[in-house]
DNA sequence: TCTGGGGTCCTAGGACCC
DNA sequence: TCTGGGGTCCTAGGACCC
């Protein structure tokens, strides 16, 4: 039988904070997401005052007042950094693990001789904890679904210390199941509570015991693969490889809508420079760039309007100024007037190895490394990001979002670092 | 006044081919 | 004009995840 482990950040972000930040320690604590928008992430004495995951940061602002509540801007930068140290030490510990988001990880438990994996487990989370600052919790069940559900109980039952292991006993997995709602289960999300919830089945246990013939037909083989899983049969294997990515997609809200050509033009440059940078970063190329640009769907009172285009490039690349060129030339094509345009994003699509790039007899001869593309990626990995750019959108420009309340990047800018006092 | 960003997979329908 | 089966590729939309 196969094991699986899921080791989770306890509210990553948060703690990511908290660990350069002790004064926020005890105290009710949000992430905010860009443009300081909403709440991305909550200290858990943060959920006890009861704000909701992505609630409007001005719908809760007056708990600052009344209960004290912290507010925090996201720092991507630090998050990425705390989470390379986390997998690592995971990576370190068991024979494979899969990163699966970037407060998540999958660990292989299969072939560990461990004469009490438990407290082995325990052992793990306290490393992490004193090595990183960072809160860990583990579940551990036969199929990746139910290692999910011992890990969400790991982290509300005080008596787990921290780990769960569904695996030895049916009569927990079933209590387990019980104690589960069906909203709770990896893969069923709101539209498909609603429906379990509308023919009778509430917890993760009804889920287990619905009828194939009905789970197929109403959530198809999707659906049907996370009842197998809570069934025990483990459809999900453990993927140590990670696979190359399909898309890439750089997009942000504005920090005030706009309807001037000029403004979106000069988002949509940077968005798809950064979006071929990463591209770069990750040895790949694009074969279509796609563009959409939209206006504040919150904004009932205004005209709406969304549009998108693709440009499909001649060869594959990765170009900035090919992927800037081919992101305007769809921006002309979706652009319309007169309407306040609040979200604009490019999408790459189509990304290929370049030794796997298909090619006949019409295609060019394979792209040459950019000389020039590589020189801009050494300047902005030895001065920082936006050392040089394209384009000369100002600083100020009134798209940019607003973070009035981000945290310096203690562990990845050099300014930043922080220094230690002898007293 | 103020509501994030970045992904994956599956399905249905249409165009087109043999 | 009518008649059939089967396949691929593409797109749009919808579900999910963090």
């Amino acid at each position: 039988m196969a094991l699986f482990g899921i080791a989770d950040c306890n509210n990553f972000y948060v703690s990511c904070e908290r660990s350069f930040q002790p004064r926020l320690e005890g105290r009710p604590v949000v992430v905010l997401s860009n443009n300081d928008g909403c709440a991305i992430a909550r200290s858990s004495e943060a959920k006890a005052l009861g704000v909701s995951m992505g609630a409007p940061w001005f719908k809760i602002r007056h708990l600052t007042e009344t209960e004290g509540l912290v507010a925090v801007s996201s720092n991507y930068a630090l998050y990425g950094d705390l989470s390379m140290r986390v997998m690592s030490i995971l990576a370190d510990q068991v024979p494979a693990t899969e990163v699966y988001s970037i407060d998540e990880c999958f660990l292989d438990l299969d072939n560990l001789a461990v004469p009490d994996l438990t407290e082995w487990l325990r052992g793990l989370r306290s490393r992490v904890r004193q090595w990183t600052g960072i809160p860990i919790s583990i579940g551990v069940g036969p199929t990746k679904t139910l290692a999910k559900i011992a890990n969400h109980l790991a982290k509300t039952s005080p008596k787990a210390g921290g780990v769960l292991d569904l695996s030895r006993r049916a009569d927990w997995r079933e209590i387990a199941l019980k104690r589960t709602p069906v909203s709770d289960v990896w893969g069923i999300g709101w539209q498909w509570t609603g429906l379990c919830v509308m023919n009778g089945i509430r917890t993760a246990w009804d889920l287990h015991q619905a009828d194939d013939g009905w789970v197929r037909a109403k959530m198809g083989t999707v659906g049907m693969r996370t009842v197998m899983e809570l069934r025990g049969v483990a459809v999900h294997g453990l993927e140590a490889e990670a696979a190359d990515r399909q898309s890439c997609c750089v997009s942000r809200s504005f920090g005030e809508a706009t309807a001037e050509y000029g403004h979106v033009r000069d988002a949509l440059v940077e968005y798809a420079a950064a979006a071929a940078g990463k591209l770069r970063r990750d040895g790949l190329l694009a074969g279509i760039v796609q563009v959409f640009a939209m206006t504040d769907r919150f904004r009932r009172d205004l005209p709406q309007y969304s549009g998108s285009a693709s440009v499909t490039l001649s060869s594959p690349s990765a170009s900035s100024r090919e992927i800037i060129a081919a992101a305007l030339k769809g921006l002309d094509r979706l652009w319309k007037e007169k309407f306040a345009y609040r979200k604009a994003g490019v999408i790459l699509l189509d990304l290929v190895r370049p030794e796997n790039v298909p090619r006949d007899l019409f295609s060019p001869p394979p792209e040459k490394p950019d000389s020039l593309m590589s020189a801009l990626d050494r300047i902005e990995s030895r001065f920082g990001r936006g050392g040089v750019r394209f384009g000369l959108a100002r600083p100020d420009a009134p798209w940019r979002m607003r973070q009035a309340m981000r945290s310096p990047c203690w562990t990845t800018r050099w300014e930043d670092v922080p220094t230690a006092r002898l007293e």
